[in-house]
This record gives structure tokens, sequence and C-alpha cells, in this order.
DNA sequence: GTCTATAGTGCGATAGAC
DNA sequence: GTCTATCGCACTATAGAC
């Protein structure tokens, strides 16, 4: 563990635009090996969790030699930071999109469904960085995860607006703690990514709409239950 | 890494009866230490996650140093078997206390939120060994995780039994895919793990009440819906 | 930019005294 | 049974050639 206090050190393309990642220009050499390797620690912690994933298991999964991203990471620490971070911002970009598509009139129960299947098939199909994210997220050493804390943070809220305004809107109970509800929430969905394996019959689609007819609907049978269609059907 | 092949050596105390473990004897030293170890380590694994929790923190929390764990335990794994296992074992148990306290005629349904409830109840406060179960298991390496699988389908099976007597019994919808529900109800419960911290206005049972809430009503407010009182409460 | 080689080290595991 | 001392290794991180 080097002695150097936390601090970036300058490094080639860290993050920078203008010297190849910036829109429209075209990626630098190194640019392109920086997001090889990226995916291939997304994939490697999806794959294996935190602990088990060696730093030669992602190195060999970008096809380099663990020396070699040194020269793109000063540390696996940074390298998991920024797989963190990535995480969210895919999960969350892939949310906003779903809900985006939605006709403007859609009521904010439609707006919640769709986001939760949204989450889930970011996590289960879509990014390895969401997968990697809800996996990692609870393993990792304690400066990482202060780092990467606000970032969730932000996320959490954006859902707790979706959720306080079907509640506002009357679409959901407000009998129950919208922090409470909005955890549990979350153990569904992101613990998909520690049993879900395609099979026959089944989906991430599939699973999505379980999932919003569990929370939403309820599992009870209630008799002669009034069940309006609302809307929640893709 | 010893190259002596996965196989139990003979050791003094191990999970042998008569001589300190048994029912009605006292228990011998050697017995005592090792559950000292072992409820140390649950109570590290819970806290610090399998990858950052180290011998030498258990031993610490177990009041030795880390080469005497080794007169107790073959190796970290064979620790890490034992705390999964007894994770299991505490929750179930756990579960079926609450479930025979129940009246003979109670529902499939109470018998469920009840379930859900003292499973909640196991991870957040009743036992370390729920709590480090939950927040371990996936992360632990490929070898621990399939000789601890099989009591995993256990208990699995055993919730999968209740559910589906529920719906047999008409308490629950029939048109949900019973493993899944399963799995994003396990989702729900298992993750409290990794959020719950004590605070003002909430608890355990707060959580465990809501849990049951969301998953058997769900969150939306069906205009003009009748709630019978289901007996969930506790 | 990537490679090969190696330095550094934290930690699981063993040995032997008491 | 537990301690102290130490071994050995796996893996992160660095140095320097190309």
């Amino acid at each position: 563990m080097a002695a150097v206090p936390e601090e970036r050190r300058p490094r080639p393309a860290r993050r920078r635009a203008a010297n190849g990642n910036g829109p429209g220009e075209k990626p630098t050499k190194s640019a392109r090996s920086r997001q090889r390797i990226l995916d291939a620690a997304a994939r490697v912690f999806r794959e294996q969790g935190y602990a088990t994933a060696r730093l030669s298991d992602i190195a060999e999964a970008a096809g380099m030699q663990t020396g070699s991203l040194y020269y793109h990471f000063d540390s696996r620490e940074a390298l998991v930071d920024e797989v963190l971070a990535l995480g969210i911002t895919t999960a969350w970009g892939h949310v906003r999109e779903a809900i985006d598509a939605l006709p403007e009139d859609a009521s904010p129960l439609d707006r919640l469904a769709t986001a939760i299947r949204a989450q889930i098939a970011a996590v289960l199909e879509i990014s390895d960085y969401a997968s990697a994210q809800v996996r990692i997220v609870g393993q990792v050493p304690r400066d990482v995860y202060r780092r990467h804390v606000s970032d969730q943070n932000r996320y959490g809220a954006y859902w707790n607006e979706m959720i306080e305004a079907a509640i506002a809107s009357g679409d959901l109970r407000d009998d129950l703690d919208p922090y409470v509800v909005r955890m549990l929430l979350f153990g569904a969905m992101n613990w998909t990514a520690e049993w879900y394996r395609p099979r026959r019959g089944s989906s991430p689609e599939v699973i999505g709409d379980q999932a919003v007819e569990m929370v939403l609907q309820g599992l009870g049978r209630v008799p002669a239950r009034t069940r309006p269609a609302r809307g929640t059907r893709r």
C-alpha cells in the first residue's frame, strides 16, 4: 500500500474529455483500453463478487497483463470506485429512459411500476455495471463505500420522489413508511442478481412483472376484490 | 494452504457429543472455547461481511490469539461452513417456533405472515448467525457455497410448502410463480440486514409488519377496496 | 501503452514451548 | 488449550525495458 495519501495523481487519460473521451471525438487507444478494463471489471465483479475477484482475473478478461492495468488506474480500489459509480449511473439512466417513454399523462403508479421493471431489467440483463453494483456494494471496504454512498443516496432520493408522488396522488397507501418500503423494494429487486439464472419459462421481463404484481397488488387474494386494470402492463 | 485433501482430521472436540457437548453434560473448556469462537465469527461476519473479516478479527473478538483458533477449527473455511449452517438452523428454528405458537386453526396466510416477521426478527435482532448467513452467503468461495447450498435448499423448500399451502387454501393468488415470489420475498427480507440500523420510530417489529403489509396486501390503494381483518397482527 | 520481472506485505496456516 | 514465532503464499503494486 503506497504511503501516498488518498489523492488522484495526474494520469494520462483519467476521466478527462478533450483527449479522446469527448463526444464526437474518436476515442484514443488509451480511452478504449480504459473502457475495456472497466467493462471487464464489471463483468468479473458481477460474476465473482468482490472478495474473490483478483486483478489478474480482470486483466485476463480485458486481454492484458495485470501490471498494465496500473497505467489506467491507480489501484484496485480506484477501479472499484468507478465500477460502482457507473453501476448507479447506468441503472438510473435506464430507469429514467423507461419513464420518459411513458405517455405524458401516465400516473405516478404507472411510473413506479415502470421503474421497477426497468431496474430489474438493468440488473439482470442490461448492464454488468448495474449488476456488479448491487452485488458488491455490501462487500467493499469502508473507504470505498464512503466514497460511493452519496451516489447511492441520490438514486434513493429519486425513488423516494416517485413513491411520495404515488402516495400524494392517492395511488399508494399512505399508512406505510416510505423509507422502509423503498428499502424492502430495493431488496426484492437487487437480490434478483443473486439468484436469477435464465431458464425455460422465465426471463427478466417475467421477474419484473411478478415483482410489480407482488409489490403493488400484493400476494393476498381478497375475495371479491375489485382489481381495476391499473395500466401496469408494459 | 495445506496440501491435505479436504477431509476432516480427527480433532479433540469436533462436533462430538459425549465429551462435553451433549445435552445435560457440563460443557468442557474446549466446547466452551469453540462456542465462543463461533459466536465471535458470526458477529464479525455480520458486521464486516466476508471479505474483510480476518481471522485475527475473529480471534480478538473471541479473546484469544489467531493461532489458537486452529486448535478448534481446521481452517477459515471450516469456520465459515459452520457459521453458515448455524445461520440457517437458527433462523429456521425461530420461524418454526413462531409458527408453532400460533393457534391450531391458524390459516396458511397467518402462518406465512408469521414466518415473514420471524425471519426478519431473526436476521435483525435475534441471531448473529442468521444475519451473517444472509450477508455473506453471496460472497463465499465456490467450495464453501457448494457445501452450503443443500441447507439453503431445504430451508427454501420449507418456505415453498408454506406458500403452496396458502395458494391451495385460496388465501394467496395462484397466478404468480411460487419460486419467483419466494425469491423476491427472500430478497426483501434478507436485504434488511444490509440497510437496517436501529433508529427512532423503527424496529425489527415495524420492519416485519411493513414487509407483511407490502408483500401480502400490496402497496397499491384500490379505491373502495375491501380489507378484511385477515389476522396478520402479531 | 503494454510487457516482464520483482518488490512488498498482509494474512492464513503450522510448529513447538508452556 | 493457548501462546509466540515464523513460514509460505497469493496478490497488489512498482520498475524499467521495449
